[in-house]
DNA sequence: ACCTGAACACCGTTCAAGT
DNA sequence: ACCTGAACACCGTTCAAGT
């Protein structure tokens, strides 16, 4: 009878994260969990209600990283910057759980709480409730397109593989190598001119 | 021996894609697409080599859809706006295959193809190579994000289950009745302001 | 040439039983 | 209270065998 019981949830989700990183999503199984951990599949179900639980509250606690502080200056723009930069690196921390988010991200209750700032600190900077949603929603798919399609994933590290028929493509930005780069720039890129025209709307 | 084969590649593709949008990704199973067909799973196994790859190739059919025939007017910003609408149509009507994009949706010769198409033209219209590049990733940036992020999934359909929790939220707008519509202007205001921010760049 | 039965090595999850 | 063995109902995939 040991008095410290081998497991519980917070051990639980840490070791499920480490396999999601290490091994992708799809090389995660509560058998190969239940392993790690030192125990058996059968045993993780008195901490945890299901697998598809535990990856929400995995990836509920990434998305506690996100930064909702910056709106508190009275700044819209720079609080959107902030948020979509804290967003976007929450992510790329751990990408291979981002897919996972495709099914209903924004769900919880945490998100919401964000997503409740966000929307109020636009409303006062004189959005519409209508406008306010809608930006905050452009806002998730910018950070979630950028997390899930980036270059690094999307191209294959074998340059020759694409021989010579994209004549316009430049092929070194097709390298794993760059492409980290490219992503990180492309986000910016697109983040700076959504801003910019946003601002354009509001008059500012 | 029939002489004309109950399964060939294109029937096996529409098949699955049926499943796929009636039951969900997690719903197709080679079996349950075998059974559909009349046919035991193995039998599938003659005609595509791996679930995955089938995957690939629906996902590739649909992509078919994307229009890169706007960028022929040497508009940029119309070549632009109409590929990433017909890209997000194409989506929208297949919501549920949205999540498998996420591994590698570029790797595909079609889709180099069009990417080619999109860089040519912008690099014709005065943009450097690296900012093409940057410009078509954020693109897909925009459209993969919102079909994958959209409200219509986001959010419960049980309108109660938020109480008064979130005092800047307008509830009505977690509704999934209106969700549709929102995340279709959503898109717009994202691909709008993008644009025209984009424009302010290009001091046009 | 095309399809099948049977098998292999896995899954998530449950539950009576052990300590 | 916490963990386990064994089982259930599934997976994707292979391959010798049938027609």
């Amino acid at each position: 009878m040991p008095r410290n019981p081998v497991l519980d949830a917070s051990r639980i989700r840490a070791a499920a994260l480490h396999i999601i990183d290490r091994d992708g999503l799809a090389g995660l199984s509560m058998r190969k969990l239940a392993a790690e951990l030192g125990v058996r599949a059968a045993s993780l179900y008195g901490h945890v209600a299901t697998k598809d639980d535990l990856l929400h509250e995995v990836a509920g606690a990434i998305l506690e990283e996100v930064d909702v502080g910056g709106f508190a200056g009275g700044d819209w723009r720079h609080g959107l910057v902030t948020c979509a930069r804290s967003y976007r690196a929450a992510l790329a921390a751990h990408p291979n759980i981002v897919p996972f988010l495709a099914y209903g991200p924004a769900h919880r209750e945490a998100s919401l709480r964000r997503l409740d700032v966000v929307h109020g600190a636009l409303v006062a900077a004189g959005w519409t409730r209508r406008e306010a949603t809608m930006i905050a929603a452009s806002l998730v798919y910018l950070v979630l397109g950028a997390a899930l399609s980036s270059f690094s994933r999307g191209f294959s590290a074998d340059r020759a593989r694409y021989g010579d028929r994209y004549p316009n493509l430049d092929k070194a930005h097709l390298l794993p190598s760059v492409a980290a780069e490219l992503d990180h720039d492309s986000f910016e890129l697109a983040l700076d001119a959504f801003v910019t025209g946003l601002g354009q709307r509001a008059r500012g």
